[in-house]
DNA sequence: AAGATATAGTTGATATATCAATTATTAATA
DNA sequence: TATTAATAATTGATATATCAACTATATCTT
């Protein structure tokens, strides 16, 4: 064998863990009958924290390519969740922003995804929780 | 804002090192010509450490749904690095196993993998690396 | 051995990911 | 101000992700 078992590899266990933490709480919203995707929580939370954003912003924040912003927000504009506003002088932006409807799924829901969160780190410490940010944000430095 | 900044979500980082990680590696493999993705990457490595597996052990491996695994190793088939051996006496399944270009191009570029696997975990003590496996392990558990 | 059940792999539908190319618009500069 | 350059968003092509439905085959049960 060539190189070291795939197992070892700790970039293969955090993308593990990535992959099973998503399944979990996506089985958990389709169970609740949500309606939407961990991708697309995400979105609205992003836009729900910073009230209003470009999609250039929102692809930022939410490290994902514009191209699949346009498409997530094309598919929560037709659940009434977002909205694309005009700008004033500014025909090549939008502002997105969350309708009354998205504002109000935002809040019933974000106590499903903060049991989520909780249940992630049950039996870590703070310090061990910095601790993992730390390690985990050296990681993003030496690769970016 | 309702329920915290996702920046401080440790699930949120811990996918963020993910992506970061995968779109290095994968720009890396672009520029050197490799002619193959990441996720194309981790199946051949995974068979090359098993030899000869069926598609749902490929699949439990490398955490991926069959139906992906099936259209993956087409790819990889077409692109002449794996092969489906028939099984005597079980026409269910297949042994999936490397062509010998496969295994050429597996020892030929293992040592640029080994590279972005060093370079990620560039400063940190063995000890370290314990910690930040166990602590993965830890949320993989809690979320399964 | 025959019928019921389980399993491996495939296919279809939909969502997401990336890159490249394109469009529309804004900003820079000659 | 007329071009040129830069930018935001969209679209197209291809790969991957998941679930559900399906096919073919194997195993279990009686």
């Amino acid at each position: 064998m060539t190189g070291g078992k795939i197992e070892d590899v700790i970039l293969f266990q955090i993308e593990k863990t990535s992959k099973i933490s998503k399944v979990y709480s996506q089985r958990d919203f389709d169970r609740l009958g949500l309606g939407i995707t961990i991708e697309q929580w995400i979105l609205l939370k992003i836009i729900e924290e910073f009230d209003q954003m470009s999609q250039k912003e929102l692809a930022e924040k939410s490290l994902r390519d514009p191209a699949s912003i346009t498409r997530t927000l094309d598919l929560l504009s037709k659940k009434g969740l977002i909205e694309r506003q005009a700008i004033e002088n500014n025909r090549r932006q939008y502002n997105i922003k969350l309708s009354s409807a998205g504002k109000t799924f935002v809040k019933n829901n974000i106590g499903i995804v903060q049991k989520h969160r909780s249940k992630s780190v049950e039996g870590f410490t703070a310090e061990e929780l910095k601790t993992l940010e730390g390690m985990l944000k050296r990681i993003q430095n030496n690769m970016s």
